[in-house]
DNA sequence: GCCAACGTTGGC
DNA sequence: GCCAACGTTGGC
């Protein structure tokens, strides 16, 4: 089993939202890594985190699960749709995504600024600590999971 | 194939 | 709102 870690801005998309709905396709992902690695490495029973970015305290709020494998993300096929994309058509889709469930909401949000803190240490070499990293769908060591689940306790 | 210009991300 | 980092685009 491999772990992950998802972006979202919660003005977008937030774990309340994923929580009210159980389930999610995660749409929009519009970069060829963070694609490779959902179309690739991520299987059903997978975990995830979900972080909120660009908020007030950007951090890691929660878990979720894979519950559907890679499969061509729609929108890109959509002229309206904010993630369009007219270089993918459905004859061979470029963009791909995959479903997730709602797992757990964390009692509190476990903050950037304190993940920082073990960039030395127990979370050296997290892909998120990185600077000027941008990915939006990452993945995690089986040590950072369970590092990171420890602190919310 | 190089690289400057541009757009986006995302912390602060 | 600022700005650094990074990916993409397009002219040459």
């Amino acid at each position: 089993m491999n772990y992950w870690l998802f972006k979202s801005e919660p003005d977008e998309f937030s774990i309340d939202d994923l929580r009210a709905n159980k389930t999610t396709h995660w749409d929009g992902v519009r970069n060829y890594q963070a694609r490779n690695m959902m179309r690739d490495d991520m299987k059903n029973g997978d975990l995830a985190f979900f972080y909120h970015s660009n908020t007030d305290i950007p951090g890691i709020v929660g878990v979720m699960k894979i519950v559907k494998e890679a499969y061509p993300d729609h929108t890109a096929f959509d002229p309206r749709d904010k993630h369009h994309d007219p270089k993918s058509d459905p004859e061979s889709p470029r963009w791909f995504m995959v479903d997730l469930r709602y797992v757990r909401k964390f009692r509190r949000v476990i903050p950037l600024a304190l993940l920082r803190e073990f960039t030395d240490g127990d979370l050296a070499d997290m892909p998120l600590l990185r600077r000027g990293n941008r990915l939006s769908v990452m993945p995690v060591t089986q040590k950072q999971w369970s590092f990171i689940q420890a602190l919310c306790d």
